[in-house]
DNA sequence: CCTACTTCTTACCATAGGTCAATTTTTCTG
DNA sequence: CAGAAAAATTGACCTATGGTAAGAAGTAGG
């Protein structure tokens, strides 16, 4: 995938797609790797090409809460802490081999001072996540469980076959005990 | 508040906040006023210059989940449409009088093209937003009701003088009933 | 300051989902 | 392919929160 197609649609020159590639550094994955670990200073953002990425929290009882499934043109990252270079407080693990641009933040803000376009690309983008986490939010005061497990099989079909139930669980907020009794009262009907 | 304060470290010159003002449009509600209703397009944003305001989704069920609530200082309106200008699935109320500015996203749009550093202020803010929603799922996930209340009481202490307890429950996403329970636990500690 | 309305609390029972432990099924690895 | 390890399922029981209904407390308007 070249970078033009990530960037389709902002107008963006040779040259300055040229410049962009510069900072981007391709990096592969094997299934486990951990590839940003909590409590580690932030720098890089990254773009999926392949394979599939979990964002998840471990919280205070050692349970794991799952943010964020990644899987080709996703961007992920401990965006709490990115954007401050702060320390991360989620882990980011391959699900299945990857490949990745890992992208640094400071060049990233430097280039976006020298081209608005690449600017207006980034606030586009997160002015969607945004929108995302929103949505996220309601259904989550809105929807039973079971609800938001159907909605996830709709929204993300791509991902559901590469993870495993446990982590579905947890990123609907639910043990992998009751995702199974949901899974199995649908199967009925 | 100037307009120079909003924008503060953003190193916009006079003739550009001139520019930027000519944009927003200063306009009060009443205790009751509905801002932005659910349905309509929303063609823009708010900034609260005094009183506090709710945002919020009835379900298919018509209960009421609060997503926000904005005081002094804080952006809002329904964002999952504002961004492309859709029809709200939200709409937001004035709990208490406000004052607000009234920003038209087109505007928006065409001034961020002219001044890089206007777009830079939005781009931070959103980057701001998407991570305090990114913990919120967290919390939201990983902690208790009783928690998430007392979170909420720390967080938002100015907000919680303002609205009613059933404002906060549906924000937590738990009945009046319940957070009734949740302080009368709390009231013995 | 009285009445009406809104908000909050309480009590009771119902239910979704959690916990723990055992078992089956699936997936990996030598 | 066999055995081990990981994942998923199931059952019994438990707990937090929901639903309903009633009453208490607070607030606002005449």
């Amino acid at each position: 995938m070249p970078l033009s197609d990530i960037f389709d649609g902002f107008d963006l020159s040779p040259a300055e797609l040229e410049k962009i590639a510069t900072n981007f550094k391709k990096i592969s994955y094997e299934k486990g790797d951990i590839i940003l670990d909590a409590g580690s200073t932030v720098k890089y953002q990254y773009y999926v090409l392949s394979g599939c990425l979990r964002t998840f929290f471990i919280d205070g009882k050692d349970k794991e809460h799952t943010l964020q499934f990644a899987i080709k043109d996703w961007w992920v990252s401990d965006y709490t802490a990115y954007f401050s270079s702060g320390k991360a407080i989620m882990t980011i693990e391959c699900l299945q081999d990857a490949t990745v641009y890992r992208i640094p933040r400071l060049q990233t803000e430097a280039l976006c001072r020298d081209m608005p376009k690449l600017e207006t690309f980034f606030r586009k983008k997160i002015e969607g996540g945004f929108a995302t986490l929103q949505m996220r939010i309601l259904s989550n005061l809105a929807d039973s469980a079971e609800d938001r497990y159907l909605s996830f099989l709709k929204d993300y079909p791509e991902i559901e076959r590469n993870v495993k139930n446990y982590h579905i669980a947890s990123y609907l907020g639910i043990t992998t005990e009751s995702l199974s009794r949901i899974r199995k009262e649908l199967a009925k009907k």
